[in-house]
DNA sequence: AAGGTCGTTGCAGTGAATGCAACAAGCATT
DNA sequence: AATGCTTGTTGCATTCACTGCAACGACCTT
């Protein structure tokens, strides 16, 4: 749309392959050396740039610097919300969100059934970090030695008699989170409740949050509560790729995996 | 330099805030609405921008990408970070590394005590330039008359009542820094917090790059954190002759102290 | 239905970007 | 040392692309 503009940015993925310098840029660029040395300054202003010693051209830190203060004020669950209403209203379910911080995995927003208006009963409350679906997907992300670590200095509270109580059976459990990429909670936590959860990456591939679905035995089995996995990864997908600025093309029908 | 470029860019900052909606831009931008519109919408073909489903506008995966590449063609850091890890375990401590890029110093790595969750906590971010260890140590590396024109154009904030807070002073403290070939930064920005620090330097003997060890008054006082003066000194030394080709002479154990 | 907000589009005027050519600086070759 | 080559920089005339305006349309609220 913007000639000046477009061009401009056509430099970075180029410099993105490496330093070059003003007769290259100008040449890839297909235009004279004044004017692709004017939109190197003005870059170079910026920060968007830096110039080597060597003179020759290269992407500045400022891109860094810009990328992380972005995520940092990204807000997961105004991103998310939508989607989890979305979620209810297909499935009838409560919808959970929660991310991982200091050592505690906590609720940030949930959608209950029947009830629009947000009550916060557990949100903002610690989660029982060793059997909910989603705090078994935040920590299955983390790196091996530190899964490790965590896994040692946790408590292992037998809510029920389904619940993990030790560190071995912990971290197999992890494992295999981080392995299949979804997460269950089958009456680890309350005799009678079953969970289904699934991460919300960002850009970098790390997981930023995790969503469930959680429905009482009564209501529905675990085994039907599985078939809803699909929709719930799917889901998940969604926020993920809104959350990291992916555009969901218009006619994604479906995502393989 | 270039107008339309130069207002485009500076669209970049203001999204890194959070979202944004066409209104807001114009206005910041002091342009009038058509305009922003195809500023922005030449941003967005270039996935640097993102549209979000409300419409507004924020930093896209694009820009994630570029900065990930602007930082992984940093080679210090992928060099430096082992060596980060290892003064870690050693010591216990935040770890740091920065570099001076564009009358910025930002942090580009982060080993944090016990918690590498936070990783990225203030990785990206401009260091407060005028106090902290990191930045004294590259600044202090400028050739003396770029070094006063700096010290002229910085603004002295004072965060503690121990933060450096004019040219003169800070002159003089890069001197002495630039004399003894580390630096410290004592209670200069958080009032609790102690750093001692050390460059690295590439094979013509400038600082590429500047590392620091952090650790609150309550862990251990400023005393205890200078004696690891020789230790960090050691770990800057490794990091710089492996960045400079120089072989880290595989007996020249780091361990005999 | 009316009124308001906000994004989008066509258009005319002009100011800003462009390419040219000459210059400067650094380096290699002779 | 002189010459020629390469590469970055600057002043300038031309023109084209960018700008702001105003009108339109989509959507939401009352």
């Amino acid at each position: 749309m913007s000639q000046t503009v477009d061009r401009a940015l056509s430099i970075l993925p180029l410099l993105a392959e490496g330093p070059a310098n003003l007769e290259q840029v100008a040449g890839r660029l297909g235009v004279h050396k004044s004017t692709a040395l004017r939109l190197l300054r003005t870059l170079h202003e910026h920060g968007i740039v830096h110039r080597q010693p060597d003179q020759r051209y290269r992407l500045g830190t400022r891109l860094f610097a810009l990328a992380q203060q972005a995520v940092e004020n990204l807000d997961v669950r105004e991103i998310a919300h939508p989607h989890l209403v979305e979620l209810n209203a297909q499935t009838g379910h409560t919808v959970h969100l929660a991310v991982h911080e200091e050592n505690e995995v906590l609720y940030i927003d949930k959608v209950e059934s029947r009830y629009p208006v947000r009550m916060y009963s557990r949100i903002g409350k610690p989660v029982a970090i060793t059997v909910a679906a989603v705090a078994k997907l935040l920590l299955a992300d983390l790196p091996e030695q530190e899964r490790r670590a965590v896994a040692q200095r946790l408590d292992y509270p037998r809510y029920t008699a389904r619940s993990i109580t030790d560190p071995a059976t912990f971290l197999a459990e992890l494992a295999k989170v981080r392995e299949q990429g979804w997460a269950t909670d089958l009456g680890g936590h309350e005799e009678s409740i079953n969970c289904v959860g699934a991460p919300v990456r960002g850009p970098d591939g790390r997981a930023v949050a995790a969503m469930s679905v959680s429905a009482p035995n009564v209501v529905v089995s675990a085994d039907e509560l599985l078939t809803l996995l699909p929709l719930v990864r799917r889901t998940a997908d969604a926020i993920s790729d809104e959350y990291s600025g992916r555009t969901p093309s218009p006619d994604n029908t479906e995502r393989q995996r």
